[in-house]
DNA sequence: CCATTCCATATTGTCGACAATCGACAGTAT
DNA sequence: ATACTGTCGATTGTCGACAATATGGAATGG
């Protein structure tokens, strides 16, 4: 089922934190080593290993003598998300604005292009793959390899909570693209405090959108 | 009473842990799985597990087929660190003055006089042990178990930055004392932006007195 | 003399089996 | 009826053995 050319733990934790942020793995739902095992024809040994992955992106939690459960995810949970997620991204973006290079501002260029075509396309699949593209520049134009593991390690729980919102988002595409360009156009211009400003408005943005979702209709089934 | 008997790979990773929090495990050395169980007689499943947990508090660097190695920790990887610690630690201030709760006060409280009283005996270890609690009080208050977990982990790297300056902190004590006070004192008067702006000083404070000492004189020798 | 290939060995990765522990349920005493 | 206790099946924790892979050094060819 998988090759062994790569990392078996990390090829089964990405296949299971795929499965829970598309909602296949429910919230709260209880995760069977053995049985997940054999259905993805590995042992227990690396799916073990793998569920110390997605603990550390927080899609699973480990209870000690009592397995792994998936995450709940609502609005509380949004809310604790989004207030980390301003204050790491803010930082992320004050440091790149004052250490990015040339290249990374190229690179941070052929992303911000892919991001306002795909809006332009209402393509909302491009979009999060354009948007995560340009995050993953400014994390490394941070010039902050720890900073950098840590978001990344926290990505996956932000495609989460996006994805239950991924219909409703393709009229918002163009608001959101202004954010992008002037994040873009203030590194750029080395504007540190500027583009963290930007930055933080966006993730508190981002925040009430997730929470009127969350609260307008539970989007996220529950089970015990 | 007695407390649960804890899992094996949690007091794995503690004891592995401390020996590198007080350089008993060079950064840089790696660790051989099959070595290091015989010696903790243990077999080498928990201690895989350890090395997982002790890779999530950024204690160990773990590449996939070549094993484990201690991080290493010197001036860019501190000011990675501050930098980190003072956006979230920024955040767990401003939610605590938001928060907080008349217990977590009263507990915050006690916690300030065990500082005030540490540093007045100049005990660095009781010192320390003190400013833990009251970072724990405040974790608490804030009231964000996702944040909770991030800091939780993230503080044996605290620890062990400060390890290797304990014996030159004790003249520091008495103004560090300060900062404790204000802080309390603004959590009190629930002034989020305020003590936001403490701690962030603080901060800032501890990045560059663990600088001067990393730059004076290499206290964590390398070892490849 | 240097680079390259190949091999022996050391080390990590994976597995299946067994032990320890948990949760539910039935049986008993009050 | 209720609370306690023992037992059983299901599930996680640990182990030792084996497979896959990396490392370092010797042999080979340029």
């Amino acid at each position: 089922m998988f090759k062994a050319s790569e990392n078996l733990p990390e090829q089964v934790a990405r296949d299971i934190g795929d499965r829970i942020i598309r909602n296949r793995l429910k919230p709260g739902e209880r995760i069977l080593e053995a049985k997940l095992a054999e259905t993805m024809g590995v042992s227990r040994s690396p799916l073990r290993e793998a569920l110390r992955i997605l603990e550390k992106q927080k899609l699973v939690e480990l209870i000690p003598r009592k397995g792994a459960k998936v995450t709940r995810i609502s609005a509380p949970q949004i809310e604790w998300f989004y207030d980390i997620f301003e204050a790491l991204y803010g930082l992320v973006a004050r440091e790149s604005a004052k250490n990015a290079e040339d290249e990374d501002r190229h690179d941070l260029k052929k992303a911000l292009l892919k991001i306002e075509s795909a809006a332009a396309d209402r393509d909302v699949e491009a979009y999060y793959s354009a948007i995560f593209e340009f995050a993953a520049v400014g994390l490394k134009a941070a010039r902050n390899p720890l900073l950098e593991t840590i978001m990344l390690d926290l990505w996956p729980n932000n495609r989460r909570i996006q994805f239950a919102s991924l219909s409703r988002r393709a009229k918002e595409l163009p608001t959101n693209v202004c954010f992008f360009q002037d994040i873009y156009q203030y590194v750029i211009n080395e504007e540190p405090s500027r583009v963290e400003d930007v930055v933080k408005a966006y993730a508190r943005n981002e925040k009430a959108f997730a929470l009127k979702i969350a609260n307008g209709k539970g989007p996220w089934p529950e089970e015990e």
